[in-house]
This record gives C-alpha cells, structure tokens and sequence, in this order.
DNA sequence: GCTTTGACGTCATACGTATCACGTACGACG
DNA sequence: CGTCGTACGTGATACGTATGACGTCAAAGC
C-alpha cells in the first residue's frame, strides 16, 4: 500500500535529478543526456512501476490531449461506428478519446465537461445536448448547419429524397411516414422532403423503439387509403413496421414496401431484408474529430456535408396492383 | 479568446482572497464567512463564468472522482444498461463514468488508463482487458470468479441450465450449439453446461455477429441428424441462426426452436420473438460500481453474482414428431 | 595559457487548487 | 483595564510535472 512513485522517485533511485527523469522519458533527451543515463533512468522507471501523473502534467501543459464524445445513448450501434472512426483520427495525433452518454432530459448532476478534464468535445447533437459546454472548443454531429458550431453532418435529404425517387419509380403514389418523436435537425430534414414530394398521405409519429414504432405502424396501415409504403425514419421503427404489417397479415414488400434509415445491424436481421439509407458513420466520427483537431489548433474548419445512400434490398417492391 | 478565469480571478473581482472564493465554491464556509460576501463570491464567479480547473484539482486532492467504465464494444445494447446502471450509483456518490472501448486485440495505442485520471476502473471481461490496469482499483464484470479481481457477475450456469431444462421438458433430445468464438469466462460456462446435459449433438462456432451465425448455422442445421434445438451463445446469433432456418425451409418454431441470450433488443424485434435469457444488465452495473466505491473506500467487497432469467416466448415449441 | 565550445545535467519555477495554521478586530466578561 | 472568545478571513504551502535559464567540466582551438 505504499505510495505512487512520482517522477523524484526515479530520479533518486537513478540518480540523477527529476528534470532529467521528465526529459528522459519525453524522449526529449537527444543530445543532452548520456544514452547510458537515459538507459539507467527508464530502467529505474520500469522498476518502480512509474506511471506519470496525468493530472500534474495536465495542470503544467494546460491540456489534456484528450477529447469527450458525447452521444445520446450507448444502445445505438450508430455511435459505435462514430467512435471508431473518431477514435482512429485522434489516436494518430496523439489523442484519446472517452465516451460519455448524455441527453438533456436525463441530464446528470454533473454534466460532461466537469467530468473530466478534456481539450474539447464532440457532441451528437441527438438530445439536444449542444449548450452547456462552456468555452470548450465543440463539433456537432449531424446538426442543424444554420447552427454557429462547426457541424459535420450527413446528406439527409438527399438521402430522403434517393427513397422518394425508389419508391415513386417502383410506383408508389400514397406514402406512408412513421417519424420519430424527436425534435432535432436530421428528423425535421426528413419529414420536410417527404411533405414536398407531394406523395405522402399519412404521418405518425413514435419513439425511436420497436414496440412503439409498431403501435404507430398499426395505426397506419390500418385504415381505409392504406400506404402502399412506409417510410420510417429509423431501421429500429422499421422493424416494428414489420411487426404490425405481420399482425394485420401484410406481406412485406408485397402488400406494403417499408425503408429504414441508417443501416444498422437490424437491417440486414429482418427478414426480408432492409432497404434503408446508409449514413458513413464511421466517416462521420473521423471527419468531425479532423475538425476538432483542427479547431484546437486554432483555425476554423468548414462546416461538412457526408453522402447517404440508398441501400436496395428485399422490402421495397412495386404496390400489388 | 481571453484567458480561462481562475480563482484567483474570482477573488480580485470579489475583493477577498483565493482561499476565501476556493472555501465559499466548496460549500464550506459554513459559520466562516459572512453570507454578504459568500454571495459576493459566487456573483463574481457567475460573471467571470468561473469553471474550477479539474486537472489542479485532482493533483491537489489526489483523486478525481471519476471512474472509467472499460467495454469492448459501444454497439452492443448491454452496455449501455450496464452503463446506466453504474452511472446512477455513482452520480448518487457525486462520481462521475466516462466510458472507453476497448479489447485487447483492437487495443489502442494508449491504454484506457494513460489517458484520464480516474479513481477506478470497471472493466468487462468480453474481450480479456483484465490486465493493464496498474494498481488502479478494479472490478471486473462478468468475470471468472476464480481470478484474484472482484467480479461481479451473472449467473451463466444456472440461465443455461434452465434452458437446456425447457428444452428437455418440451421433448428436444438433439441440441445443436452455436458457441461465440469468444474465449472469456462467460462463454466456456455455456458451453460446459450445455455438454454436462449429454443431449448435445452439435457445436459451431462463430462471432457474434449475424452473417457469421447464418453460416455456422447452416453447417449446424444441414445435416442428417439435424438438432431440435439450437441453442445460441447470443441474441444476435439467434438472428443468424432464424435467417439459415428460412433458407432451408425449417420454420422457427416448427421445426426446429432456437434460443438465446442478452435478451437484448432484437430478441422482440425478431419473428417469432425469441425465446432466451435475460441478464438483468443494469443491475449488474449498479452492483459493479457499489463494489468499486466500496473498494475505494479502502474495504474489500466480495464477489457478486446475478441471477439469469428464461424468458420463454414464440421461438421454442416441442419437436415435429 | 587562456578562452571557447560542446556535452551533460541541474535549479528553480509555474500551473490552479484546497487546506492548515494563523491573524485581526470587536464585543463581552471578570 | 486586561483577557478571552468568536466571527471573519488570509498567507503560505504542497500536489507532480515540464521547461527555460543556468552551471560545470573536459577537450579543443588560438
């Protein structure tokens, strides 16, 4: 139970002085210490178990070298794709990143940036959750680009608009919209393009949730003028789409074709599969830590705009005639 | 692009000392400073947005309140229970939880540790980063009991059993197992289970992962002595183990049943929704992390295990006769 | 023989906070 | 009048690191 080695303790067991234990092992040492000494140092070093203390360093250096990502929810296999690619940017310069989950209504006490003591953060914008970060320098993901932070985002509606045009050419004249109860930029962007196609005919609105979407779905496509297809703004409301199209004995796509949004593993579960928009989320996490960086480097990088696209699969097909 | 305030800022504006503002921010000046100038304290760090700096504040106390949360996969939904699971206990203990993915053979340069200074690590066992930790207080989930950490854990063998025993009551005598080609704790118990029932036939193995699961089960069900049952070390292998049933012709549960385990999200999503374990993974969490507090109180908690629900739905049927 | 140069290190300091040990009034009390 | 107690603060310091400004010593150069 004894105490943490600190960088003195090496240097007295080295026997040199702690600036030279510090420069040492910053690899600073070329040319200003005996190769041999920087050999007895690191041994010491290795011997003692000498582990840096990452709070004094942060406090002299004034940073951290480590980034927050903060993202609604960890039950979305979205911001693991994010995490990755947004984790592979920052490691190559340096970087670590720590995840933190955090919407606004289940706010903690503490919110993230008092957490930990961090460089900037990353924030889906998914919950809202895009004030209350001080001064830290911020990148929003998938946000609003009216919005002042720096966002990178996806091509929604050109996404939304690439299952307008499938569904249209296949023939469908009377779509069907189960949006997700969530007031934030990507959904508003969705339902909008869907009204102006002129071809909707019926909206609900539902939890991002199997089981609410599938409520929803039953009050859609049972009723007179029934969709001949259903656009769900998410694969997870999708699947519940599914649900209630084989509670009313519909045949997917043969009665009622159903789109997803996102590609996420359910997509390729369900059976048939999943036509549905495929968002780069991996690209999306590297793209929006390159910003990061770069705004901790001082400068001021655009704003980015990644491609959707649409993944043909077995759910959509032409409405029975 | 001023200078980030300090305290000291804060006592210049509120006319007192450093101490002063450091004693009023901390709550602490109960019966030492007069109310007038608390409240002049906390109006002048109101207006400079004063924001303690944690990396002094951690050097100084030696600790930050802060435990890390290790997984291996952000896309799994597990974790996020467990997530919120730890996340509440904590918060009740005015802790913080950032969360870092990590397995040992994606490891990143920079071991969870080396980049923020935490307290505590909870780290799950999928993936063997048990190791590497240093000296920091550790509790391992869902974790051999045998190893020398604190585990806390579910209770594999008995959910296993049970349903090798519901299987057994519906009449199967040939099971087939799809095993998670995943050497940890958690799936050797599977496996061990499921061989002590002798009604064993089959195993294949697989990642988990839905396209590899189609595949093992295919070899699985594609054969002369084809099993009743098949038992999935997974959810998600379930999936993969429905989608080879289809593409051979066998209904689900007809002809052949299929379980699971996580009893995570897509076990309702499928059709018929799936018959498996649940691991009550938000408990799990909370108890991880009222160990790990206990152990940073300096006592010595003991292992914990879980219990492990069947939950029976439409997947599991007797065998055609 | 005296200065210069280079190689090899060390000294001292600052980062921002929390806290222990001291003041300094001022009224009360004997 | 002297002493004590209380209310209200403040000074100084330490946490562990990184780094710019200084030695020191021997060999080389003039």
């Amino acid at each position: 139970m004894s105490k943490r080695p600190t960088s003195r303790d090496v240097a007295r067991v080295a026997g040199v002085s702690q600036s030279t234990v510090s420069l040492v092992l910053a690899g600073k040492s070329e040319g200003r210490v005996k190769p041999e000494t920087g050999r007895a140092v690191r041994e010491a070093a290795r011997r003692l178990g000498y582990r840096p203390n990452l709070a004094a360093r942060s406090l002299r250096l004034g940073r951290t070298r480590t980034v927050l990502l903060v993202v609604p929810t960890l039950t979305s296999p979205f911001f693991g794709a994010v995490y990755t690619g947004a984790a592979r940017v920052a490691s190559e310069r340096g970087f670590g990143v720590v995840v933190h989950p955090w919407t606004d209504e289940a706010a903690p006490a503490r919110s993230p940036v008092d957490i930990e003591a961090i460089d900037g953060v990353l924030a889906s914008s998914l919950g809202g959750g895009v004030a209350g970060f001080g001064d830290v320098p911020l990148v929003v993901l998938d946000n609003d680009p009216a919005d002042p932070a720096t966002s990178v985002n996806f091509d929604v509606a050109g996404g939304m608009r690439a299952v307008a045009r499938h569904l249209a050419d296949l023939g469908h004249r009377r779509l069907g919209h189960l949006a997700a109860a969530v007031d934030t930029w990507t959904f508003r962007v969705r339902a909008e393009v869907l009204t102006e196609t002129g071809a909707l005919t019926a909206r609900e609105h539902c939890a991002i949730d199997v089981a609410a979407a599938r409520e929803a779905a039953l009050a859609l496509l049972d009723r007179p003028d029934r969709p001949t297809a259903v656009v769900c703004d998410d694969d997870l409301i999708a699947a519940g789409a599914y649900k209630a199209a084989r509670h009313l004995g519909l045949d997917v796509p043969r009665d009622v074709s159903v789109t997803g949004f996102d590609d996420i593993l359910v997509a390729t579960a369900l059976e048939p599969e999943l036509t549905t928009i495929r968002l780069p989320a991996e690209r999306l996490g590297a793209q929006a830590m390159t910003a990061l960086l770069e705004r901790l480097d001082g400068q001021a990088p655009p704003d980015v705009s990644l491609p959707a696209e649409l993944i043909v699969r077995g759910s959509t097909a032409p409405p029975a005639p």
